[in-house]
RNA sequence: GGCCUGUUCGUCAAGUGGUUAAGACACCGCCCUUUCACGGCGGGUUCGGGGGUUCGAAUCCCCCACAGGUCACCA
């Protein structure tokens, strides 16, 4: 029986959780998911200097959001912890002196002046900037001789030259490196924690990781690791490396393309089935023409060999109909709850509310669920409801009440509305009607006057459920307002 | 600069030697509607360029161009 399949997602807490990271994320847990694997998270904080703890808690809340739980790792532990790598020193420091002791590193005392020297006369000369192996075979004389002057080592690995490292990618198929261009890398840095690739190599061997499934941009980072997993003589995963999400110009998606943290998503009023639905879009086809899927669907639908190699372009727009899609989904409470926070945060509404008022929002609120796609975007669609109608100074819209048909008809419409006894869509409607049939305007000429009036702009929502919503009061003050400009 | 990866409508993309080159978002037009939005219907010189291979190439091969990634005692 084959061995059980484990992904894993790893990243470092050196920041707010990105979009990209997400994607990897998500695609890992997909994968696992898909195929009854286990989804591994494993923190790889070893540089201390970026990382931080509240970017760690920023990672796992957003992964939450999402709906990406784990099996194994950080927080919910394991039989392989622990699951942050600077709690592993001791291990990698085992790993490192097994590989010196079996003469497959060695300590180097080249300073990184030297080396920058090094590397800037390779570059001048076009060639790879790699190592060129100084202390590769250094005498018991020339190690004392660097230890008296305080040289501090780091430990390389001896990688063998003049091979072709090669691997089968999920996504890219069959890739080639040679060693020459690896040369003998850094794996442990001179205050005793490993460098990325090795601690890496590590992990994923004594975690059983199977599949590493991860950005690009590691790409080539693979013929290192796995180097070092020739030397460790540990089995070599299978990997897979996903395309980058670019930004609107081509670029890498980054702080000035605006929102990039899952978190902003969040803020912004974005559903997590949506965020997920969209990244699982990007950068994966499914086989037949659907676009939204359950989570349960993409589970089933998924699979590494419908995954694109090429990068990807954000698309907020797409993302903002895939919210919309899933927000029509809504029933008017759940509509009212998502949307609450936006309204609070726009001054529109204050907590408590009583019961009455929840439910005039709550009309308010799915009166206008088509013209919103993501929470942030209510407040500006309600705001009739709670903002004084603007001061009439555009043209057009002076233009409009100037008409001699709009005093007439704004007149009959106040004389009808203070005759309805209930103030319902229906019986606003009705009057409606019966006034443009009496006074014989109707049309725009009957409409425009009225909207103005009441909102300030020609443009909006269905008028008579908006006057219901308005109450009697509200809409014959505006309307009456609106009159009195039209004859002054 | 070296190495690696990529290049199908504006964007996400289907496509694996013979298709009218799907679909979605966006855009434009029409319909619905008092308006806008929603919804419905319809529209668009899309295979980076050049050479091959082949009866036939978006699909296979070579070259070029462009884009991205990477070359740290960052991850």
């Amino acid at each position: 029986m084959a061995k059980q399949m484990k992904v894993r997602f790893a990243p470092s807490p050196t920041g707010p959780f990105h979009i990209g990271g997400a994607r990897s994320a998500l695609f890992n847990w997909l994968v696992a998911r898909h195929a009854g694997g286990s989804f591994l998270v494993r923190i790889e904080d070893t540089d201390l200097s970026r990382s931080s703890r509240e970017s760690e808690e920023n990672i796992k809340e957003s992964m939450r959001w999402l709906g990406l739980d784990w099996d194994e790792g950080i927080d919910v532990g394991g039989p392989n912890g622990p699951y942050r790598q600077t709690e592993r020193l001791e291990i990698y420091q085992r790993e490192v002196q097994r590989l010196i002791s079996e003469g497959k590193a060695y300590y180097c005392y080249c300073s990184q002046e030297e080396l920058e020297q090094e590397r800037q006369e390779q570059l001048k000369e076009g060639r790879t900037p790699v190592y060129g192996g100084h202390c590769r075979h250094l005498t018991e004389e020339q190690i004392a001789r660097y230890k008296e002057e305080g040289r501090k080592p780091v430990v390389r690995l001896r990688v063998p030259e003049g091979e072709t490292i090669a691997f089968d990618d999920m996504v890219r198929g069959h890739v080639e490196f040679q060693s020459s261009g690896v040369g003998d890398f850094i794996i442990m840095k001179s205050d005793g924690i490993p460098v990325y690739n090795f601690a890496v190599v590590v992990d994923d061997s004594l975690m059983g990781v199977t599949h590493v499934i991860r950005a690009e941009e590691h790409l080539s980072n693979t013929p290192r690791q796995i180097a070092i997993y020739h030397a460790l003589g540990y089995e070599v995963p299978q990997f897979g490396h996903i395309s980058l999400i670019l930004g609107a110009d081509h670029k890498k998606m980054s702080k000035r393309h605006g929102a990039t943290s899952v978190t902003a998503y969040k803020d912004m009023g974005y559903l997590p089935e949506a965020v997920v639905n969209y990244l699982a879009l990007l950068g994966w086809a499914p086989k037949g023409e659907q676009e939204i899927f359950s989570r349960e669907e993409l589970i089933r639908a998924f699979s590494m060999d419908r995954v694109s190699s090429n990068d990807a372009v954000f698309d907020i727009e797409k993302l903002n109909w895939i919210n919309f899609q899933y927000m029509k989904k809504l029933s008017p409470e759940e509509l009212l709850d998502f949307v609450l926070p936006f309204l609070e945060k726009a001054g529109y509404v204050q907590q408590p509310l009583t019961e009455e008022k929840k439910d005039w929002l709550r009309q308010v609120v799915w009166y206008v669920r088509d013209r919103i796609s993501y929470g942030a975007q209510a407040p500006e669609q309600v705001r009739m409801f709670f903002e004084d109608v603007p001061p009439f100074e555009d043209p057009e819209v002076v233009d409009i009440l100037k008409q001699d048909t709009s005093a007439v008809i704004l007149k009959a419409f106040i004389e009808a509305l203070e005759a309805l006894p209930d103030f319902t869509e229906e019986a606003v409607t009705a009057a409606f009607k019966a006034v443009m049939k009496s006074t014989g305007i109707k049309g725009k000429a009957a409409f425009e006057p009225a909207r103005i009036a009441l909102t300030g702009v020609t443009k909006g929502p269905g008028m008579y459920e908006m006057i219901a919503l308005f109450g009697r009061e509200k809409t014959l003050a505006l309307l009456r307002k609106a009159l009195a400009f039209c004859k002054g």
